[in-house]
RNA sequence: GGCGGGAUGCCGGAGUGGACGAACGGGGCUGUCUUGAAAACAGUUGUACUUGAAAGAGUACCGUAGGUUCGAAUCCUACUCCCGCCGCCA
């Protein structure tokens, strides 16, 4: 949710922002129908006004011809009254599906383009594996080595289900434990939210109403969230935080789901794509400042970076174009990690800084030191999602016999050194 | 799943139809007193929106959404959450 006295003051700027975004909304529509809601409303407020005083003179009146000479004129102005409040309320409603629509523009340095394929690079480390044996892809690796039944997912759950096996589900509680141990060393409160969320928490995040599609409805009003961000975010939603409490630095762990309805004959077999998976995830709520939502940007860039840096996996940070953006993301930098059976880099990290985006709809505020009222800043990047990293991870330990290593980081929470 | 109680400002808590944005107490802030502090005393104390250059003015807000009424914190309905009790349960 962007502030519309800035959409008002900045209409170009905004329309400049939703063609870079690729998003469609009538922004000129917008400011007639704030234009009129504005009108309609200061209309009411007279009204309204004009009923205060009536109700207060009938209170006052002794004689009760007189009452009954007011009270009369009250249910004439309820009926005008009535009108107008009908009037505001379809043009409030208008308001907002709008409001809700309109994305936040793309930070300067946001590359320009439609889809992933203008991303742009902005570093790359390590280099991808050489074997001196024919590599298998994962799925072979971990069928051989009984880590992975995709069949039998299949039969239990359908499309995109999968059952991880033996020492492979101890590697996946391995890279989460060692992910949050890593990032509460770094200062993050580990949270193990609830991922059924109302639906604020799912409009609260951005992630309504663009994604409705793409998330699980209960049958109780209640959605399954597609990352723990939206619990964490919607955790101090409506609350006012002090100043110094900030930053707030959460790593949450939690499954995610997604319907992947958009990704239709996309990596469909083996479990890069799937409708659930675990994952941990940093989320940060600073000032309301731009540079200290950059330097956090960066910062959190760097703590992923750590993490796959101790895997020893080759990755790049890839800066994110402007059409790749969600409605709420200022900036995002995903890291991709090599996968040598597919000869690329696949996403495994997403890292962006929203501004007060998801705090306005979330009511997200903090008291400055001076007593002011501010939204915070939001920022979120992944820490470890599993089972999507098993694949470059397995896939690059993998050794000559057919066994598979595990990387030093982890031993010692798995206690054991490879696999097979 | 069943039954009962509750939700009021920064906090506690009163208010069961009219002058209530809300008694009272606590806290916070400002001032007086004091070398300083404490105590005492006096004053002050929310948020959002509209309008205005500003000072200001107006409207809304007593869990949320509707309804009754000339008028709702107060009455009615639904929902959400909290607290008890019974049942069931990893």
């Amino acid at each position: 949710m962007l502030d519309i006295k800035f959409i008002r003051e900045n209409p170009d700027k905004i329309k400049q922002g939703c063609q870079k975004k690729q998003v469609r909304v009538d922004i000129d529509k917008l400011l007639r129908v704030d234009k009129k809601r504005r009108e309609a409303l200061s209309a009411l407020e007279d009204m309204r006004a004009k009923k205060n005083k009536a109700s207060k003179q009938i209170a006052a009146a002794e004689d009760k011809r007189e009452k009954q000479k007011i009270i009369l004129q009250m249910r004439e102005l309820d009926k005008s009254n009535d009108r107008l409040e009908k009037t505001l309320k379809g043009l409030e409603k208008e308001f907002n599906e709008l409001m809700f629509q309109v994305p936040i523009p793309p930070a300067f340095d946001v590359p320009e383009g439609r889809a992933d394929k203008d991303n742009v690079e902005v570093k790359s480390w390590g280099k991808p594996p050489k074997f001196n044996f024919p590599p298998k892809d994962y799925i072979t690796l971990m069928e051989s080595l009984d880590l992975l039944d995709l069949k039998r997912g299949a039969k239990i759950g359908g499309f995109r289900q999968y059952v991880i096996k033996n020492k492979a589900v101890l590697l996946e509680q391995a890279l989460l434990r060692w992910s949050l141990d890593y990032l509460i060393k770094k200062g993050f409160s580990p949270l193990r939210p609830t991922i059924m969320v109302k639906e604020f928490a799912m409009i609260g995040t951005g992630m309504f109403p663009r994604g409705k599609k793409e998330t699980y409805e209960t049958n109780d009003n209640l959605f399954l969230a597609g990352t723990t961000e939206v619990p964490l975010m919607a955790y101090h939603a409506n609350e006012v935080l002090k100043e110094e409490e900030l930053p707030k630095k959460y790593v949450g762990i939690s499954e995610a789901f997604r319907r992947e309805v958009g990704s239709y004959g996309k990596d469909t077999r083996g479990i890069l794509r799937v409708h659930e998976f675990w994952q941990t995830e940093q989320v940060i709520l600073c000032k309301n400042n731009e540079n200290e939502s950059i330097r956090w940007h960066e910062q959190l860039l760097k703590d992923s970076e750590g993490l796959v840096q101790a895997l020893g996996l080759p990755y790049r940070v890839i800066n994110c174009c402007a059409g790749d953006l969600a409605d709420g993301q200022v900036k995002r930098y995903d890291i991709e990690i090599w996968v040598p059976s597919q000869e690329k880099y696949r996403e495994t990290h997403s890292d962006s800084y929203l501004f007060d985006f998801q705090a306005r709809r979330l009511n997200i505020r903090y008291r400055t030191k001076t007593g002011q009222l501010k939204f915070v800043h939001s920022l979120n990047n992944t820490g470890i999602a599993v089972p999507r990293i098993l694949i470059p991870l397995i896939e690059s330990y993998q050794q000559k016999d057919g066994s598979v290593k595990v990387p030093g980081v982890l031993q010692k929470y798995v206690r054991f050194k490879k696999i097979g």
